[in-house]
DNA sequence: TTGAAAGCGCTAACAT
DNA sequence: ATGTTAGCGCTTTCAA
């Protein structure tokens, strides 16, 4: 049987003192006002009777409840861990308390979920699971709900967001790949109707531009997720169409690992027959059988500064403008990615096939 | 600028009706009492007019929250995104949001978690962070708040508690080894102070004792955490201790793995000179150069199953007896155990070294 | 320095 | 079928 919490005039009675006297002495900021020896006296029947303030009184009396919503499109992915951790790292300073909802990459469950939570009076939201086009956006504007945007943001500038320099990334991956002497490079894109999607296909294109390279459209495939299983369907389509190519860029580490997944349905060998480049970074790596080279994100630190983002906006004296942080990558070399020794890589193929 | 929300009473006086009617046309278990047509008007102007229920204050006048609290060790150990998401998928199916806290491996963090989240008024606690005494559990049941553990679980028998045969698991493991004509096992364990790593390592004992096998206590190393540094760290140790071990049991993957980086060092390859056993089946095992053999335990139903049994007991007519769910795990076998050929992990070992 | 009292937004008796 | 009203626990203005 629940019992029935201990309020403040619980105490107040207990005491013999008025409930506002009380609710004075419990504050840091107003007890000031009362005698050191009466907040004395009740500080410690709190303690005693095991008071804890009631956060829905505080929340309806006040009108912040201190806490804010972090919705994730998919938990498993392990990007949002750390970024997660970088957001409850600053949360927890300043006296908030976090919900975690899911999206399940999925407009309509975020919506739902963004509702709920207005719904709980949320201080704020984080959204990492942004479309580009998203109506999310709109629901929080209408409710007046702060919002940051991490990782995937929207096509419309006018909200805080946090992401990293896709496009500086698939530069330095392509750049990486060219400098191995690879030329026929493919590009498996994740959906794009998601900005990181988005951006890191029309990095890749325009990157090969930059250096006179055309990219054939048979060297794109788009993945119909961000997940291991999409990326090695689309990988395998696109070996299909591409027996020619040497090397590809995937729109993250899972399509990648997808890559290495259908290359080996294929019988062909990565690096030897295919360098492979990721994005993200995802723990654990080093420990693969075929570590990926791919670009590194500062995960915790995007956490962080969304929620500082936050912060500024949940403040009343928040400022006027929305602000976009760019947080930079860098590419991480390991063994997916190999020199192109001319002539090697297609006859290990035919032997292979 | 945060807009006003729009209340029940904006409603009301926009329709020119009470409160009171406008509550229970929206309230679909009291909507009966209103005739249809009103239902229907109020439902619409609320949508129009982007009402969303104060939780707070149906919460202070209801007297829940239709909240839980989830309080993790470490997000970073991939073992607990999976039972968060199991335990989303029943608490969504209920309407109930969760909170999210992080222990940090800490008792006085997690107290002070618990405090935050009873003061919230959360409807319930999941508590995965537990240490075999545990003051938070007291603290729950003084304030009465439902609390269940899921994977470490506290002495005492007193509260319900989702968990895996770690005993089993071991036991599975240590049969395997043995199967492999591995005599010289070790045992890297786990801070005895957490259920599991207790209960793995007198299962290790145990076992081994039922196979008629002495186990030497400089067989048995405790890592100071159930991380990758300190598995790295009580490897080295054991690796100078014995140097005529030919397997390794580890408290948990992460242990494994730091026993891995271990052998590196010492010039030792597994499985080759030592076969190494781990516990949770972490995701992307099967990826790692070394695939480790390990036990795999059902994170996502743990995660379900502490759900269900959270919300059975905020139900009011809860049952009086306390439950504990026991899953059953399975071993899984990679590659990182082998069988053991008389004579030559000696001189393997000594080639080497 | 303390007390009295109002009211945040909602639901649920209790009328009608 | 709908209205009236009280009150959940808290903070805060106003008074003393």
């Amino acid at each position: 049987m629940r019992k029935r919490r201990v309020t403040l005039r619980d105490l107040a009675d207990h005491l013999d003192i008025n409930t506002s006297t009380v609710s004075r002495a419990l504050s840091d900021k107003s007890k000031v006002m009362i005698s050191p020896e009466v907040v004395e006296r009740v500080r410690k029947a709190a303690a005693d009777m095991g008071y804890t303030q009631n956060a829905a009184a505080y929340a309806l009396k006040v009108g912040s409840t201190k806490t804010v919503g972090m919705i994730i499109p998919d938990l498993m992915n392990p990007v949002f861990p750390p970024i997660i951790r970088g957001i409850q790292s600053v949360l927890d300073q300043y006296g908030y308390t976090a919900f975690l909802a899911y999206s399940q990459n999925n407009q309509g469950v975020a919506h739902t979920e963004v509702e709920k939570l207005i719904s709980r009076g949320v201080d704020g939201i984080i959204y990492a699971a942004a479309f580009r086009t998203d109506n999310v956006v709109d629901l929080c504007k209408q409710h007046g709900v702060p919002l940051v945007l991490v990782n995937r943001v929207v096509d419309r500038g006018d909200v805080d967001s946090v992401k990293v320099d896709d496009s500086l990334g698939i530069s330095m991956a392509v750049d990486h790949l060219l400098e191995l002497n690879h030329r026929n490079i493919g590009f498996i894109a994740g959906p794009q109707n998601i900005s990181v999607s988005y951006i890191r296909l029309r990095a890749f294109m325009q990157t090969m531009a930059e250096h006179g390279l055309k990219v054939e459209p048979h060297r794109i495939v788009e993945a119909h997720a961000l997940s291991e299983t999409a990326g090695e369907d689309a990988m395998s389509l696109f070996l299909k169409k591409n027996p020619d190519a040497s090397a590809v860029i995937a729109s993250n580490d899972l399509i990648a690992l997808g890559c290495l997944t259908a290359l080996t349905q294929f019988g062909y060998t990565c690096p030897e027959r295919m360098s492979v480049v990721g994005f993200n970074n995802m723990p654990y790596l080093d420990w693969f059988a075929t570590p990926l080279t791919t670009v590194s994100i500062p995960h915790f630190r995007m956490g962080e500064r969304s929620a500082e983002l936050l912060l500024k906006q949940i403040k009343p004296d928040k400022a006027e403008f929305h602000e976009e942080v760019l947080l930079k990558p860098r590419l991480i070399i390991r063994k997916s990615t190999v020199a192109l020794v001319p002539g090697k890589n297609r006859s290990k193929a035919s032997r292979v096939s």
